[in-house]
Order: structure tokens, then sequence, then C-alpha cells
RNA sequence: CGAGGCGUGGCACAGCUUGGUAGUGCACUGCGUUCGGGACGCAGGGGUCGCAAGUUCAAAUCUUGUCGCCUCGACCA
């Protein structure tokens, strides 16, 4: 039966070193390997595939919303990336430039894109004319470079990969529609298809991305109390459009700028994943994204019919399921533990005892619960445990969520809070920017956003005592 | 960019204080025995000790420089 005992000892426990457990299973558990250069990483198999089945699910819902794909250069020239103010002024510390071709010094110096709105914008300038061109709405999967000063894989690596939707819309209805349908679909995915609870709200004037006009987060909470800002979608308004001088003429002949949208998620939700749901003996991995969802292994395996009835589980389930048969000659125990650090959600045991009775073992990586089941139903019973270990994963990480979350009425308590307890802190805000920098100087908290479900706390700031406009989601963020 | 830690076979580390033939565990190769929670025995292969300069008869070890990685802070998806 399942118990807490640590079977890993390769893993430093969560509750010793979060930060150390963390590192130990992006390794262990063969996601990646260090590059070369500081902040890059070789994405290993294990771990891109989880990427792309993440990229399935993301780009199946970007079709059926009536996105295309398409792909932008990777190097931006430094007069467009000028083009708009904030935007140039928020990315500038972090870009890389090239400035050589060859052995020859360019005449003017290109920045490897750190995100694509300045090349969207100058494409757009290019292609929108007419009302009758509206709206357009483009999606690209790519990297990005971002020199970050300090890296961690996934949650803040220098290059990552993303998806970054660039939408164009004939009035500020239709954009502000689409920058919340994309926020929607980015929490649907988040929920459903990671396990992962987030709050839908909007950042901050302080917090929103550079350019933007609005800004709207899904924020989830890693087993620590940390928060994690794990997808963004942007109403940008028309300024990049007047920046960039695009225009259309509309039904009425007269000229106007259309509005647009952005939005993206990253591999950071990989990041997300494993700190929301891994544990001590490793990854625990959401069925839906498992590149393997249920792995055979047989047990005893020279002894005669046990690899042949491995075999034939094997064909009965594999087009219903991601299904490996691991017919390698470690012992079964090695390989449990091995699954198990991979995180992949159902392991099969089938050994000469099981197939006397006709049944096999079935294993749940959420709680390590064992079951035996009748060969007769195995589809269902595996279907029915997928089932039941996403329902688990979200409902452990909405609790654990619940339980960690707080309320302050005062600056008093706040700072005690935050410095106490690690977690989110619900509190009333006056609107005014200095309340959030203090708030950082004397806790080293964040607001994360203004959720869409406010509640009233109290009626005054939590900060500066004055009257409150919005309730705020304060944490420390990753 | 500030503070701390670390670079020695693929991985984790010892050796460095006090200079003198490069070691251990895991992994890897072969054979045999095992196989229901990380099995065992025997026999093997693999490292110019991050890089560079210096001191010395002699440097993994001492000196200087340099590059890189990790962790924690400020910034970011």
């Amino acid at each position: 039966m399942a118990d807490n005992k640590k079977l890993v000892s390769e893993i430093t426990s969560m509750d010793v070193d979060f930060a150390k457990w963390y590192t130990d299973i992006v390794k262990k558990a063969d996601l990646i390997a260090y590059g070369s250069v500081k902040g890059f990483m070789v994405i290993r198999p294990y771990g891109y595939a989880i990427w792309e089945n993440i990229q399935k699910i993301l780009d199946d819902s970007f079709k059926k919303t009536g996105h295309e794909n398409i792909y932008m250069p990777l190097l931006i020239p430094e007069s467009l990336l000028n083009k708009e103010k904030e935007h140039v002024e928020g990315f500038a510390p972090e870009v890389a430039w090239v400035t050589f071709g060859g052995n020859e010094k360019l005449s003017e110096r290109l920045c490897v894109r750190p995100t694509s709105e300045t090349l969207f914008c100058e494409h757009y300038a290019d292609i929108i004319h007419s009302y009758r061109d509206l709206p357009k709405l483009y999606n690209q999967w790519c990297n990005v470079v971002r020199w970050e000063k300090t890296t961690r894989p996934f949650l803040r690596s220098r290059e990552f990969l993303w998806q970054e939707g660039h939408t164009m819309h004939a009035t500020a209805e239709d954009a502000q529609f689409e920058t919340l349908r994309m926020l929607d679909l980015y929490a649907d995915f988040a929920e459903k298809s990671l396990c992962i609870p987030v709050i839908k709200g909007q950042k901050t004037e302080k917090e929103k991305f550079a350019g933007a006009k609005a800004t709207y987060t899904i924020e989830a909470m890693m087993h620590d109390g940390k928060a994690l800002q794990s997808g963004t979608s942007h109403n940008f308004g028309d300024g990049f459009a007047k920046a960039f001088n695009i225009l259309y003429t509309d039904k009425d002949n007269s000229q106007k700028n259309p509005h647009q949208t952005s939005w993206g998620v990253t591999t950071r939700l990989i990041g997300a994943i494993i700190m929301t749901h891994g544990d001590d003996n490793g990854l625990v991995l959401p069925p839906a994204v498992a590149p393997i969802q249920v792995v055979i292994i047989p047990v005893a395996m020279h002894k005669d019919g046990v690899l042949d009835k491995a075999h034939e589980l094997y064909s009965r389930i594999s087009d219903k399921f991601k299904v490996k048969l691991d017919e390698s000659e470690e012992s079964p125990g090695w390989k449990y533990a091995e699954y198990e650090m991979k995180g992949v959600p159902v392991r099969l045991e089938i050994g000469p005892r099981d197939i006397e009775n006709n049944q096999c073992v079935l294993v749940r990586r959420d709680t390590r619960e064992k079951t035996i089941v009748s060969l007769d139903n195995l589809e269902e019973e595996v279907a029915n445990l997928l089932s039941n270990i996403s329902d688990n994963l979200y409902k452990k990480a909405l609790n654990r969520r619940e339980e960690m979350t707080y309320t302050a009425t005062t600056l008093e308590e706040i700072t005690e809070i935050a410095a106490t307890k690690p977690g989110f802190i619900k509190a009333m805000w006056c609107g005014d920017v200095a309340c959030e920098n203090k708030l950082k100087e004397v806790s080293e908290i964040s607001s994360r956003c203004i959720p869409f479900e406010e509640q009233q706390i109290s009626s005054t700031c939590v900060c500066c005592g004055k009257p409150a406009k919005h309730m705020l989601y304060w944490g420390k963020a990753y």
C-alpha cells in the first residue's frame, strides 16, 4: 500500500531543499541536460515529448478557434525594435545582439527575438489594408532568447520554447474579446490537461507587459507556496498599430488603426507540472501530457509465457493509451523506481501468478496504490484509473492552494504572513503603485493579479489604509 | 549584477592542508547465477585532474589569471 517512504535516494527531499529537489528531478527524470552556455539546455527526448504533447493539445485548440500558424524571422533590426518606446525599454536589458556577419561588422546590429511583436507589426503593416483583411489570427511556435542573469531549467532559461499568438482586430471590443477568450483557453488547458488549478486575473500597471494596454494572467501555486505566472494574454489596444503605422480602410472609407493582442505559454509549463505534482519519489505527470501513460513491467521475465503475455497486453492497449513495455534486463524493482521517477501515471505488472489467475497488478503513481484487476476488463480499468489520477492531481493541488491562501487587512498582518507562511495572500488595494512598491520592499512579495472573482476582504487598502478599489492576490513569485 | 559554493573517467565524490607512479562508488563491456520494490559473483575497458601562465628536479595539490556551472537575492514567461 501507499506510504510516504522515500524510495529514491538520489532525489533530495523537497522538505529539505526545494530548489535542489527540483533540479534533481529535472536531471534524474531525464528531462534536460545542461548546454555549454549558461542558461541554454538540451531538452532530452523525454522532456521534449512532454512539450510535444502540450503543443499538440494547444495547437488543436488554436486551430479550432480559427488561428493559423506562421513563422517569423529570428533576428530583429535594432531600428525595428526601437519603434515602440515602452516595449524597447522593457526588453532592452535582456536582449542578445548579433553584431558580426562572418568577419564583417554589421552596419546595424540585430537583436535575437525576445518576443516577436515588432516583427508581427512590420508584417501586419504590409498585409492589412481593408476591414476585409481583419481579423488576422496568427500564432507561431518558436524559440526566443532573453539574457537572464540567473537561470533555472524550464523556469528561467535564456532560450525557451513557446507559442506566441498575435492577432489584429477591427475594433477594441473584438480585441478585448480575443484577449479574454485566449486566457480562458489557457486556464482550461492548465486545469483539464495539466491538472493545475489557476487564478485568472488582470496584472496591475506595474506588472503588465511592456507596451500592453492590459495584461491578463493565469497564476498557479507551486508546492512551496510560490506563484508561477503560467500564461499571459495581452491587449495592446492600437498603440503598436500607431507606432508601426498599421492602417486599414473601414466600410465608411476612413482610415483606422486596428487593435492588437498577443498571448503565450512556454516550456515553463513543464516546470509548473514538476513543482505542482512532483513528490520525493520524482516526477508525477498528468495523464494528458505524459509521454508514457502506462508502463508494462514483466515480472520473472525468463519464465515461460511471461513475455508473450506482456506483448499480448501491449498490443491490446497500445492503440488506446501511450504504452511502453520494458523488457530490458533490469530487475523489476529497479524498473518500478525508474518509472516512478519519470512520473508515469500507471504501472502494469504482469508475472506468472497473474497469468495463472487471468489478472494483472495496476499501480497508480500519484498515490502508489496497488490494485489487482481482471484482464477481462483491462481497458476500462486503465481508462478509469487515468481519469481518477487526473481528478486527484487537480484536487490535491487545489486543496493545497486553498490551505495556503490567507487574507490580510493590515500592513502588520500581511508582513507577518509573508514572513512566516508561504502561499498566496488576498488583500485589498487602493490602486496606487506606491503600495505595491512598499510591500515589495518590506515583504519581498509582489502583486500576482486582480482576480476576475474578487472578494470584499475589507474596505481599505492593506498597505496605506485609503479606500480600496480592488482585491489583489499577493505572493512570492518565480 | 551582488553574496556564497563548486570544477578530478559518463555521473557522484575522495585525494589538495604537508608537492613524489590518479583512487572509490555507480554506470559501461563479457560470462554465470538471479528476477513480485533500485540483485549478486568473477573478469575487464575508460581520466594529460576546466583552461592558461608561473614557482619547482617534480604540480590534481602551491601562486596568479581566466572560463564555466550551481544556489540565494534584484529582473523576467
